[in-house]
DNA sequence: TTAAATGATGTAACCGGTTTCATTAGGGCT
DNA sequence: AGCCCTAATGAAACCGGTTACATCATTTAA
């Protein structure tokens, strides 16, 4: 391998020159400049990251944590942290948690070995392993997507979930829609509750409450909205509308919906959630919340940058706002008063 | 930060003991070994990665090169990358090249700055730059999925595609039907070739041959799938099934279908490729070929994990098999004879 | 004319591990 | 007792950049 002291050979120059030619150039006079230039050009030269990095203390590299890339509307998420760091001078480790505590942690401790500068979390956990806490503390952190339950006191970039659902419903009850469920993700996520709490607000405001039995768990897989569709069919009066927490879901429980023989929306209407690519290709297309998926990650990577340069936050708490797509799965004409 | 030095101190020994404590305990004494056990637990000693890869050369991490991390199957690939890279003990760097060549050349760079110890390209084209040609040739590198085309000699793990679209459009013959279109992707990429070329085998052995007209190209898009459709609608005789190289662009075909009134497969039967999830959540559901899409990925780590220790391949060229998918979209009742 | 400031460059320490080689102690054998 | 072998450990070099500090030449200011 070429190194910078071959190549101060070459030039007839001391390393310290080559390192300032390759980064300060003003620092070196012109004609060393060229002549080292040219030592570097001749010896196919190329600095060692490794070296750079070790020297520097920094990995220039940021670990985003992810419970499963695959998924449609995360894999956009990190397209936007991709982007971003790229503009920073930042590579993308990429850690697919599965979902798994164990894997998270263990990736987590990357952050403590300076393997990875930053840390961006997708999910709703805290990642380090109750030991590392301490350590961990200065380890730049921003959570993107799904709030940290728990004491909270991270810095997250996330939708304005409540305000979204608020208007999704009402969305709904604008359709002279009465009769509401909704297909959750599990409880203990902190935005399920959130998505929960506008839509309640919405129907508080038609003076209107949401009959426990007509909200049912799913897991965010379309298999999850399936099912869930089901489990609703059978209570003893049918649902005129299901908001579905995200896309998929809704997906699902079309599915289930339309092998049961209902129309959409003409026997029941469904929302979905996020916006994915595919809520404007369904049959019939879905009414959804689109989520700005890319500026989220693009959002999460530039606090974590501020973080990584020392520079505090100017606000710990990033809210994005939603737009509501109204397609067909919701068009009901009504007659407007 | 705490050093290896100060846990030294700290257990009064060498830093070789501690390196050897923690890297090879056998090579140490049980009661050594505990005293500098103890002393990094006291101290919340974590070794520095950075001086890790710098000292021993290696990064420790691959780089996934990808034209779009937000594709459902390129997703599902890198999954199974990443699991396999973990179980391997490496990281996974992700380069999301948008389709641009500059991306995709500034990113390979990283496999010559040691900044990964090799390469997973995910698109067809080698990814280093004319200039970086000659340092690269001693880069591990694994091309999946796409080939390379030129004058290949790189390792490659794709699907058997000339079979696949074979073994499809078989399925579509079988079930009577004769006038059959197409919708492919770029020209340029080899698995479109290799497709095309699988669905002539298939023609041929049944004495028919493709219409030139009715081979439209699309870019792996659902819009263009769209588009796609609409052109083929507007030939004189209308086919009776697409075949379409990917499931986003036969959901798109599928939508323009269903727009203009057709029924699907009654009117026009309609097959997709790669199976994603959502492929059995259209209405109909869609005939597709399954690809292994995390099988892929894994079998490219395996094959560069192989490279970067030195180990030779086996075999240059590793296909995976598909499986035929029969759905809703070619569910058509036929008499056998 | 001389002191001070500026610019260009070199020397060598430094980052934090790993590893080679040397040294020492202890055990077994003749 | 004397020798050899092995196990345990330490000293120091090393990986390849960066950079603080020193040096020297040249210009500027007094």
């Amino acid at each position: 391998m070429t190194t910078i002291r071959i190549v101060s050979k070459l030039a007839g120059v001391s390393t310290a020159t080559v390192s300032r030619t390759l980064k300060n150039p003003e620092l070196v006079s012109p004609d060393t400049r060229q002549r080292v230039m040219q030592a570097v050009q001749s010896a196919g030269y190329r600095p060692n990251q490794l070296a750079r990095n070790f020297s520097s203390g920094k990995a220039y590299a940021v670990l985003v944590l992810v419970p499963n890339v695959a998924n449609p509307f995360f894999s956009r998420v990190i397209r936007g942290i991709e982007q971003e760091a790229q503009a920073c001078g930042y590579a993308v480790l990429l850690g697919d948690t599965q979902g798994s505590v164990s894997r998270e942690q263990e990736y987590a401790r990357m952050g403590l070995t300076s393997q990875a500068d930053g840390l961006i979390q997708l999910d709703s956990r805290y990642p380090f392993s109750p030991e590392d806490r301490e350590l961990a503390s200065t380890v730049p952190f921003v959570n993107a997507c799904e709030r940290i339950d728990e004491h909270a006191g991270y810095p997250v970039v996330e939708l304005d979930n409540r305000g979204a659902a608020r208007a999704l419903t009402q969305h709904l009850l604008d359709l002279n829609l009465k009769r509401l469920a909704v297909i959750t993700g599990p409880a203990r996520s902190p935005i399920v509750r959130d998505r929960l709490a506008g839509m309640k607000d919405a129907l508080l405001g038609a003076g209107l409450t949401l009959d426990a039995q007509a909200v049912v768990q799913g897991d965010f897989s379309m298999q999850s909205g399936h099912d869930a569709a089901e489990r609703l069919l059978q209570l003893p009066e049918r649902a005129q509308a299901i908001f579905c927490m995200n896309d998929e879901m809704a997906i699902g429980a079309m599915r289930c919906l339309r092998q049961r023989g209902l129309r959409i929306p003409q026997d029941i209407a469904i929302a979905g959630f996020d916006n994915i690519e595919f809520a404007a290709y369904t049959e019939p297309s879905l009414t959804t919340i689109d989520q700005p998926a890319e500026q989220l990650g693009r959002q999460a990577m530039r606090a974590l940058y501020q973080l990584m340069k020392g520079v505090p936050l100017a606000q710990q708490h990033m809210m994005l706002s939603y737009r509501l797509v109204v397609r067909d799965s919701t068009a009901i004409i009504t007659d407007k008063k």
